[in-house]
DNA sequence: TTGTACGCGTTATCAG
DNA sequence: CTGATAACGCGTACAA
């Protein structure tokens, strides 16, 4: 049963909604040129005649022509946008101002090449299925990997599907030569442990975070090589979860098993408000009775009580690097080899 | 020379640096059915038999077929994305809360359609040109637009366009028609200032918005309905620029015109922030000798000194009201006249 | 139920 | 410099 399609003679265009858009074939017909000059003036205008290009740019005028970057795209292989990734793993997303930073930063990169910045908020457990397919089938030229939190095996997965992607903070379980910039954890956390000795320090404990993510590990790192060079005894390590309440229940720990410590390196800020609390609950004063040293500086180390002492990451500058890389990633320019790392800054507050 | 029959067996497909994804060409003939067959199987698998079904969902998983969205769209003439524009005003992207909120929203609302969420950040200045151009060239299905500030001339020509549009906040200058959703504003300004006379206020005055943006409008216009309700003279009125600071200068402005106030509506939480810094400064006490009430309580209500009484707004239900709103326009889903508004949520704390 | 063939709007190729 | 014409990959009337 053919629905009511009427055979009539007199073509009747379709009624769509949206305004019908002029297509490159009036604008040719208009400028009495082919679709083919048509589209080499509009675009390089490089092999047109003056007379041609003037009588196309006439008629994209007067039609109000606009290329459909759809059909272009399919033409050329390239979308001109690139993705931001945000996973998220809890419902508040963005509060986070790492995040407020990174998207801060890549607007920075792209503004001033023709790309369009795509936000992908990943809910973790969908990320898999349809943020990784999005990314991999065409959608984007390239993408940013926001991996604040916990590595992703799927971060693998989309270095090896040949998509040009640039990590902020280094990845783990994924090829060396899959592009990353990062701020020098290890050489952060050395100075910072470092400071804490020139205090006056000798007992200095950490909270380090998760075993399985890259920043963790090298701020691990580097406290252990500032103590090794001082001669001191690194023994007094507690992993907590990159949570306040994590950090919090790690210092407790921390205290019980170790309490002769006069100061405390903590891997995050977060963390450190976290273990600041279980500090004011025992009544031990901060800086004291015992030394607070934070990481981040994202905004939580200036409102905890005392305000922390931390290394600041420059969260912005990284994306922004990160979206330039990319962006000669994605033009075939070279691009200076791993690690592309960032120093931070020491910041002196009243923890330490 | 017909291009359907041109299909070789030998066909070596052109080096290219990606992997070279298979097309449902490949597919169908991997499967011994045509590519139409091919392609009805993979979409709604309607009017396909079972035998032909199953050796094209083979076929498909033995290559690894993935459809390219970028043919798919321009043969459907859609996207599958929608996009949340925010037009910042300032460099300090999503640190405001309204954002952050607003983000969340959409994100619940497109998770569970297939939409894809595109968050395009327009620094006020491009506005006009790149992200109104991404809109209109079919880069994306529809848009929500968060018009927290001033409200854009280029609001119109995006309704004009033709393009699903749905905006968080009534918009200005824009044809009835077009769609939005808003918290009853007016209605909210009027409980405020009916809680503050039951609380038996009678000079009260107002820190209004400026005024060609629609939510100062409206909440000015219900200040101004529970004075006369009341019998009480609206006359304490100034304008703000619903910065901190411009709260501050208007509230001394306020007091220097009317010193006899004894309570006072702003109409943003962040001017009324301002605003108690000025009476901190004369040492007004609040709320002794001045009540304030505030708007918003997006986050900085709760951080003044003294925590601010205010209107509570749902922006997260709304962005989600927002993007099913758009989802059904898109779809051609007949969706609810103008307009739709939430109330507001009366919220005490100490300052009222 | 299946296959043919056309359309979507551009860009790219390759003779003139 | 210009103009046919072939990709680009897919959806879908229409006919069989």
């Amino acid at each position: 049963m053919s629905s009511e399609k009427t055979a009539s003679a007199v073509e009747v265009p379709p009624a769509r909604v949206r305004q019908a858009a002029p297509t490159i074939r009036q604008v040719a017909a208009l400028a009495g040129v082919s679709r083919a000059t048509a589209s080499r003036a509009i675009n390089g205008g490089h092999l047109v005649s003056d007379q041609a290009r003037a009588a196309v740019e006439a008629a994209v005028a007067s039609l109000g022509f606009v290329p459909n970057p759809v059909a272009r795209s399919l033409a050329t292989r390239r979308t001109g946008s690139v993705a931001l990734v945000i996973p998220e793993p809890n419902t508040r997303v963005l509060t986070d101002p790492f995040f407020a930073s990174a998207i801060n930063g890549m607007a920075r990169a792209v503004e001033e090449s023709d790309l369009q910045l795509v936000l992908l908020i990943a809910r973790r457990d969908g990320w898999s299925t349809r943020t990784s397919r999005y990314l991999t089938t065409g959608h984007v030229d390239g993408a940013v990997i926001a991996s604040h939190h916990r590595d992703d095996t799927l971060n693998r997965t989309l270095v090896e599907s040949g998509l040009p992607v640039v990590f902020i903070g280094r990845p783990l379980d994924v090829p060396p030569s899959a592009r990353y910039v990062d701020t020098d954890n290890a050489h952060a956390a050395q100075l910072a442990t470092e400071h804490l000795i020139t205090r006056g320090h000798r007992r200095i404990g950490t909270v380090a975070g998760p075993a399985d993510m890259s920043a963790a590990i090298d701020r691990l790192a580097g406290w252990n090589a500032a103590m090794d060079a001082a001669g001191l005894r690194a023994d007094a390590v507690v992993h907590g979860d990159f949570t306040a309440a994590g950090g919090a229940t790690a210092m407790a720990r921390l205290l019980d098993e170790h309490p002769d410590l006069d100061a405390v390196f903590v891997a995050t800020d977060l963390m450190a408000s976290g273990a600041l609390g279980e500090l004011a609950t025992r009544g031990i004063r901060v800086p004291d009775d015992l030394a607070i040293f934070g990481f981040d500086d994202l905004g939580v180390a200036e409102t905890t009580d005392p305000p922390l002492s931390t290394m600041g990451q420059p969260i912005e500058d990284m994306a922004t690097r990160a979206g330039e890389i990319l962006r000669d990633l994605i033009t075939g320019v070279d691009v200076p080899e791993n690690p592309v790392t960032f120093p931070a800054r020491l910041i002196l507050r009243d923890s330490a």
